[in-house]
DNA sequence: CCGCATCCGCGACGATACTG
DNA sequence: CAGTATCGTCGCGGATGCGG
């Protein structure tokens, strides 16, 4: 692929929809947010994960906004939240299978951002 | 600190990394924002877009959220802007070989977008 | 100690009107 | 047609408090 003479002949789309744009904008919008791909990256390399792990994992967050987004991403069904009703508390986090389904998505991504200069 | 404790072991869905946790970070930091996954999506399927177009295909954008995200896409290397000075004035935008190099990234999310329930 | 909620301040974002 | 200016709203960061 590291032939640049891929651009010859690039009329037509090099993306195929694959679905509609009312869906693929409903997709992008449970995505987006300022950390929600970072905690789904981070759950992929521990799929069981306890909320301060998490922190530790991405220091640069903070504890209300870690929390905010998971729940969220809880809602549109992406990760799953349990609570072990104990003491200390212990609240586990992981990815459902539409979460991991997103795996695909990420590899390339990693891929593209070990690729782009970074800037 | 990036020599993060290597507990394998983990089924095979993780991801594999392909890239440092830092380049992760700033390839999402460079996609993150309300709108930019939206319009490089757009740019996929109409490579050379006037930004009345790009506004006419993204209705729910506002034109300065538009130009705003733009360029900041511009700065990351991702789209290119050309002006034409004429009158009426004419703007192009489209995808450098960074930004198109995001196509396989795309192809999956827009697979997995038709996978999702859409909430 | 761990998980979570609340109050405050700032910057990103939305809506509208205006300029070349 | 492309872009700017201004104002209001909201997401987000920081600090603090509280229950288990």
């Amino acid at each position: 692929m590291t032939s640049t003479d891929n651009k010859v002949g690039y009329s037509p789309k090099s993306v195929r929809p694959a679905c509609s744009a009312e869906q693929a904008e409903a997709a992008l919008r449970m995505l987006e947010g300022r950390w929600k791909l970072v905690i789904i990256f981070r759950l992929f390399e521990r799929p069981v994960a306890r909320l301060s792990e998490l922190q530790r994992a991405i220091p640069a967050v903070t504890q209300k906004m870690l929390i905010q987004q998971l729940r969220a991403l809880e809602q549109d069904g992406i990760v799953t939240r349990t609570v072990h009703a104990q003491v200390p508390p212990k609240v586990e986090y992981g990815l459902t299978d539409l979460g991991e389904a997103l795996a695909p998505v990420f590899e390339h991504l990693l891929s593209w951002a070990a690729r782009n200069p970074g800037r």
